[in-house]
DNA sequence: TACTATTTTGAGATCATTACAAAATTATAA
DNA sequence: TTATAATTTTGTAATGATCTCAAAATAGTA
């Protein structure tokens, strides 16, 4: 479903990085390419376990942390519940729903964001809070 | 230390709120307007512990919490090992040393940053990982 | 002072994540 | 192909942050 440019440039990262094509990693990397929902561990577990019988949560666990070491996959610090991952590496902000809890993709500001004086920055996060399209209008129903 | 417009405007927050300034509640507030290094709930409790031995983590918990829904403190998910608070409700960012792993405060970016359209939002967050200028020198010297 | 409501406390539960060592799998060399 | 070595997976147990909960302490009020 996703396309190959995107597969092959992850696994040509992790190939680089001397990371094995292992099924599992195959399978958790083809999870995240075809799912752009952020998930976490539980939803990678429990979308693949049926199909995966012996996979181990802590498979999940090691295979997330090659992923994101190899540059292959983001980890996202938005939800102070779990870690969600992502696989989409192109700029592109969060948004997570304080009554549903879904993250959406948002678009990253279209100004350039300056990093700070000094430091060494890997990596910029921006990411918004608030009511999404859908519980925003619910709740002006409900009131 | 802090200045009191800080602390009567925290005040006024909580009372507003109907919450009641107790003596654990008032130390913790303290604690976070006199030291602004982003503590986590075990730095607020290992420092207020031995001057108030009945102290309980679960009142720093509780606390923090009210502190939060009041808005006169800053939750920050920056980091996935735990949660840290901020009581500087000033427009600014944060940056994450991915050797040392503290917290800096640095300015928030000079152009405006436009919401989502179609979202609500309440709170933009600006995080940077790197390496902070210390870290940064020590890491050449060291190679 | 007695009564009521709120807050604090500490023990235990929960849940995400990590540590670890044994079992399984894959790559390599003969 | 087979034996050997290296890597990966797995399941269990540990860790650690955070929450639950009910009893004890405290503060506010009549």
């Amino acid at each position: 479903m996703q396309d190959n440019t995107t597969l092959n440039n992850a696994i040509n990262l992790l190939t680089t990085a001397g990371i094995r094509l292992s099924h599992q990693r195959m399978a958790i990397l083809q999870y995240l390419l075809n799912h752009r929902t952020h998930p976490t561990v539980a939803d990678i577990y429990d979308h693949l376990h049926p199909n995966h019988p012996t996979l181990s949560r802590t498979t999940v666990y090691n295979t997330l942390k090659i992923l994101v070491e190899s540059g292959a996959v983001l980890q996202l610090d938005i939800d102070p519940e779990c870690t969600h991952y992502d696989a989409d590496l192109s700029p592109h902000a969060h948004f997570m729903c304080r009554h549903c809890g879904k993250l959406y993709d948002v678009p990253f500001p279209s100004h350039h964001i300056e990093a700070p004086e000094g430091f060494t920055t890997d990596r910029i996060t921006i990411s918004y809070h608030g009511l999404c399209p859908t519980c925003a209008s619910s709740e002006k129903t409900n009131n």
